[in-house]
Formats: C-alpha cells, structure tokens, sequence
DNA sequence: TAGCAAGTTGACCGCCCGGTCCGTTTATTG
DNA sequence: CAATAAACGGACCGGGCGGTCAACTTGCTA
C-alpha cells in the first residue's frame, strides 16, 4: 500500500529546513504569513514548498501534528507520577512553552480537514481527560471540573500573555498559575453554567 | 473648525445599517470578512460603506469605540458600589457579555493605528485600574494581582469558550468564573512571574 | 561515469481583496 | 417644483495570495 521509496539526501533536509522555517514563521508573524515567505526563510522556491506539502494547510498540518504528538506523549508519561495535581500542573505548564505561538487556534483550524490531525488531537485529549481525572480524585482540582474545562483552558495563558505589550516571554507562566488556582479545590464558588459537552 | 452639516436622512440610516452588519458580520465570521460581504448584508453598495467609514479599519474602529465607551461608562459607575468585588466581577461580566466575538484581539489590533480608540482605551483601562485596586483593598482579589493582569485576562472567557465545538452561547460565564476564582485571595499560590509593566 | 528518475525553481495563472471613480439617484430647500 | 449638493452603487484597478507547470539541475545506481 506505501511503497514510499525513500526521500533524497538533499530532498530529506529541504523538508526538515520547510518546517522549521515554517513553524518560526508561523510563530513570530501568524497563521497568515505568506508561502513565499516561508519559502524565502527556509532558502528554497515556493515550488519546493508545494512538492513537499500539497497545500498550505498540510504544511501547518505537519507541524501541529508533531507538535500534538510530543505533546500527548509527555501526557501519558505523566500519567504515572506520583503526585496527580503536579502531573496535571506540569503538564499545562509543556503545553504553554512548547507552543509559544501568537495563535494556538492552529488546534482547531488545523484539525479541521486533516483527520491524521484530528486523531492525534483526539488522542492528546484522552490523556488530559485522564490527568484531570486523577487529579480530580486526588483532591487537587475541584469536583465541578472537567477534562473538557481544561482542554478549552489548556491555550489561554499564552493566548492572554500575548497581548502584553512589552512583556517578558515568560508571562504566561503567570496567568497559568492564576488559572490553576482557580482550578483548586480551596476557595471555590459554584460554577454558573454546566460544563461543555466532552471533546 | 468642524462645520458638520448634518447627515442626511438616508445617509445616517444607512451609517446604523453598515455599523450593525459590520458588526454581526464580525462577530459571526470573524475580521476577515471582505467588506463587500459586510455591504451585501446592509443592503448597500461597496461605494456607500468607503463614503462613511474611509477604510476598512476606521469602521472596525468605530465599532470598538462604541463598545469601549459603553464599557468604560460602566466601569465608572461600578467604581460607587458598595462591594468592590462583587463590582470587579459584575464589570468582566459585562465586558465579556457585551463583546461575545469570536476574536476580542480587535482591542489591541483596532486601536493600532486610531487615536481616538487609544485614548478611550486607555480612560477604560484606568477604570480597570481602579476597580481592581478597590477591590484588592477590601481583600476581595489577592494582593499579588494588578490591573494590567485584569485587563489581559478579560477577554480570555470568551476566547476559550469560543473554542467549544456545540456550546451554549453563554459557556463563556463559566471560565470567567473560575478565573475569578483564580484571582481571589483564598487559597492562592504565590505567583512564578512579576506582573506585566502598567498598561 | 552515464543515464535517469527525483527534485528544484520562478515565471505564471486565476482569484479575491481593499479601495477608487464617475454616472446616476435622491433628500433637501427656497 | 426646480435646482442642487449630497449620497449611492457597481464596474473597475492594482496588488498579493495560494497553487501550477515545464524547463532545468542533481543525487543515486548499475
């Protein structure tokens, strides 16, 4: 079924320089940055671009499947932890750094009509599902939480650092640990609405 | 130095019906919408949109001057009532109520390159100021959040309840609660980052 | 090292966008 | 009601976008 004969030398290193340009770009100036210039970043022809990845969309594809992957493979490491709500706080905590974009609404945009995409998503999902789970159980995040809750809130410290004028990159962190607390069991109101359906 | 002979019947009526199109059309479809989709729905022509509002981005500005004016009246008026928490609360309430938009970024995006929402920006984020410094006096916020943290974290309810796929349109009131949560001082774990500089 | 498939490239295409312009319509007013 | 300035509308323009293609280059292999 994939006979998939393997890459060039040259062909091999073109795709790796494609995708790290790609996700710089699409770091530092958005989802709306041009082909050619990521094209430009990476030293290659747009055409190189497009043989590598069919469409612009595939390309953010690409990168954002990765990106899921890594992630969801330190969440089910962290499954075993010994201390379920530190689990779930480092967790969030890989989550923000490693996707220090402008724009995290790649995880739905991107999802849309890629289904390796939305398998990966829906996998990396399990695992939050299960890290508050535990969590929940072991008394660190309120009983009133769920993994939806949390999947919805996974994007928002760097989503609110962002639009910090001048401000260290490292805000997020504190905006992470705001929500966090308003996580905890300790000093909680009820919640006013019901949570969304799981996703 | 302004002579501003009236408008004309038409030309006002026609002013309202392109500023409540562009606005739906904005918050339906986000900021890309083409302005002649936001004509269309008025029920004019392109022509008739460039004669009242020069550029596309002086008409997304005059809608967000609207709603940051009516939002800092607001926040005025709350700075007189009795309980400053139950006031910080009711004014992000509010704000996020009034502003249900797939994309809130207009407010750093919008005010860019327009004078006149920089200024009404900035007189409504000194109400912020204000109302949050009262409130963290009468010990309803913990003492370690500021202003500039209140104001980057007022649009992230909307932001993360916009990402539910089949949600009520109210899921928003459930984040900001428990960001709330988050910024009241019981049980709050000291913060891992300085605030960001005043805004 | 010769031959060739794989890979590269940038000019090119069609599309859609924000914005312009001018012939036409219409509210106002004396 | 006539005259006029204000307002309207849609064909049109330049530009930038994602994507294509055919001529050219290059790594692999026998």
């Amino acid at each position: 079924m994939t006979p998939t004969r393997p890459l060039r030398a040259d062909a091999a290193r073109n795709r790796r320089l494609l995708l790290a340009a790609a996700a710089d770009e699409f770091a530092e100036r958005g989802l709306d940055v041009s082909v050619a210039d990521i094209a430009r970043r990476a030293g290659l022809g747009k055409g190189t671009l497009f043989r590598h990845f069919a469409t612009k969309d595939d390309l953010l594809a690409a990168i954002v499947l990765d990106r899921i992957d890594a992630l969801n493979a330190v969440g089910e490491q962290l499954l075993d932890a010994a201390d379920p709500g530190a689990a779930l706080l480092e967790f969030l905590t890989v989550a923000a750094d490693q996707q220090r974009q402008r724009d995290l609404s790649f995880l739905q945009e991107a999802g849309e009509l890629n289904a390796d995409v939305t398998r990966a998503r829906e996998r990396m999902f399990r695992s939050v599902h299960k890290l508050v789970d535990r969590a929940r159980e072991h008394g660190a995040v309120r009983a009133d939480v769920t993994g939806a809750d949390v999947i919805l809130l996974m994007c928002a410290p760097n989503y609110v650092a962002s639009y910090a004028p001048d401000a260290s990159p490292d805000l997020w962190q504190r905006y992470l640990a705001i929500i966090f607390d308003g996580l905890r069991p300790e000093g909680a109101h009820p919640l006013p609405h019901p949570p969304p359906p799981a996703l």
